[in-house]
DNA sequence: CTGAAAGCGCTTACAG
DNA sequence: CTGAAAGCGCTTACAG
């Protein structure tokens, strides 16, 4: 089981070991005879550079750190793959870590990762908690945060998310082109930056058109399937007096079919529905949900793209904020009311 | 951003780094003074332990490679937090590779992560190919192939993979409890290994009820949604004669209910339908589909478990072949048909 | 109980 | 164009 090294190859070769480690790694101050000869010789012993001991000495591994909830929540599995594919496509791979929203477990993936000298962190995290870490670790290594926007209050950190605004923007258009006047806001936290943005952007839009939404909190700290089916099935007992909801995330919808399912209401037939997120769920057949797409791939991309960038110029006092466009994707759960404007 | 060292440490306290080194690592043959005094102060310096040097003299990194098709797929991103919960229990740390099922690219990441040094490899995959990855990588470091069953070619490689066959006879027992005898089975890939073994155990529970099922063949490589909505389009064309549909996967299963859908098939009405993984889609409301559940945890377990003890004992030329029992999950997607037995 | 020395597998000035 | 030497940050016999 013990490797070949670039010692046995310099034997084989009959030359030294600077001028093996110069063959692989493609320096020009070597005759093209010797580096093919080498080349050769190294193919045919299977040898692999052994990347603990490059990286130590060049003080770079080309491994990032992506943190994220759960591998197993379709929006953070998606993100992962666009963070691997785009990492990879740049040379970098990308070393995947669940906190569980553990905070214990989250200082430990830092720590572990700082111990491993990954080149830098993505943090994927809509939690305002998010930023605490940020900051605590973002001094040791260059970081970035995926999935929360913290331009707003001047933190000094590195992110990339979704434009909330335009996305909550984007759903009052929509709905308010069906001819919806009479619209519910499902599933509000007040605590979270990202569902301020998106229902600031969402409020504003009805503001526009003289509309004024019906808005139901969520008093939870999350955002899952289950809540959106408490919280409709309280909704749906009492007389109903709007044509759509809107719900803060694509998980809260899928809550709300369900109670809807049980309560005989059918959507989109007695209420349209949209959501926000576009995961996958969403596309299922039997669910066909409307949704604000948050283009899980562009914020990967943009991820991956600013923190490469980051370790590239090694420049630590500038801080940037990126903004990801979201874009309405229209399925079945949502239909024109009689007062539909024919524009949209 | 220069990290502080081992060597600094030493400065600090005045002593050498063989001293700070042992204080780390718990040594015995230290005194409890010095070794307090020196990790007070490597917390006051936050001090952290360069992974790769030390696993570079170690000749162990304590990370596990974990290669998956895609993390999006719900089966593999449950089956990756498995694995990544285990290993960290264990006190290893997993490098998740996305193979998107291409060759080179799952070459590559072999190369990547022999190069990388990790102490073992888990490959989950159930295309049949897989194999031949194990058999060309094993030699070099210990591996085990996660979701397809090795055992009956006598091929020498380790594998971990749920029950197949007894999933087949779980399955087929349940639908002839309910009553059903004009079965179809849909979706027989005779090329995966998996899919003979779960057809194999499924036709023979049916045969000792003197019941014959129809098969319905997928020429596809894969069982995505898309097939499955594909093979029952053309099957509700036809008249129909059977009252339950056993699908080979869940994905192919949620097809099915997106023709069945179209075609104004009611299930469990019209037909019983009853599927194979129970992959978090499944249990959604409105789809609410009856399985066969593969268990990841367990197989996650199991295939860390089996790694690290090969990684432990250094047997390299023992292979062992892990079956996990598969479990009957119904939710309401099978109803009784008159003449149902009422033991079960 | 503590330290000096060697070494893990590599890279990179520095000579020649 | 090639090699000897030093060094990345650590651990571990070997002395004392």
């Amino acid at each position: 089981m013990r490797r070949v090294t670039i010692k046995d190859i310099a034997r084989i070769a009959g030359v030294s070991c600077s001028t093996v480690s110069r063959a692989l790694s493609g320096s020009t101050e070597l005759s093209e005879s010797t580096r093919s000869r080498i080349l050769q010789i190294c193919r045919e012993e299977g040898y692999r550079v052994n990347a603990l001991a490059r990286s130590l000495i060049c003080s770079k591994t080309n491994v990032l750190g992506l943190i994220v909830p759960e591998v197993t929540n379709p929006f953070y599995s998606e993100l992962s793959l666009g963070v691997e594919t785009h990492a990879r496509s740049l040379g970098y791979n990308v070393m995947l870590c669940n906190s569980l929203n553990d905070p214990k477990i989250t200082e430990e993936l830092f720590g572990f990762l700082l111990s491993h000298q990954v080149d830098g962190i993505i943090l994927a995290s809509s939690r305002n908690d998010s930023i605490h870490w940020m900051q605590q670790y973002s001094a040791a290594l260059p970081a970035v945060l995926l999935g929360t926007a913290t331009a707003e209050n001047g933190a000094e950190v590195n992110s990339v998310s979704v434009d909330n605004q335009a996305g909550g923007r984007l759903a009052a258009e929509y709905l308010l082109s069906l001819g919806h006047r009479d619209i519910l806001y499902l599933g509000y936290r007040p605590s979270s930056i990202t569902h301020r943005l998106r229902f600031s952007g969402f409020a504003e839009a009805l503001q526009r058109a003289g509309v004024q939404p019906i808005v139901v909190e969520n008093p939870a700290d999350a955002s899952s399937i289950t809540h959106g089916y408490e919280l409709s099935r309280q909704l749906f007992t009492k007389p109903i007096h709007y044509t759509a909801i809107f719900a803060a995330t694509d998980s809260l919808a899928l809550g709300v079919m369900q109670a809807a399912d049980e309560c005989h209401i059918s959507i989109p037939d007695d209420i349209s529905l949209l959501g926000f997120d576009n995961i996958i769920y969403s596309s299922l057949p039997k669910i066909t949900l409307s949704t604000v797409d948050q283009r899980k791939p562009l914020l990967a991309q943009a991820a991956v793209n600013l923190l490469t960038n980051i370790i590239d110029s090694s420049e630590r006092d500038e801080f940037t904020h990126r903004l990801i466009r979201p874009t309405l994707i229209t399925r079945s759960s949502c239909r024109e009311t009689g007062n539909a404007s024919k524009t949209q």
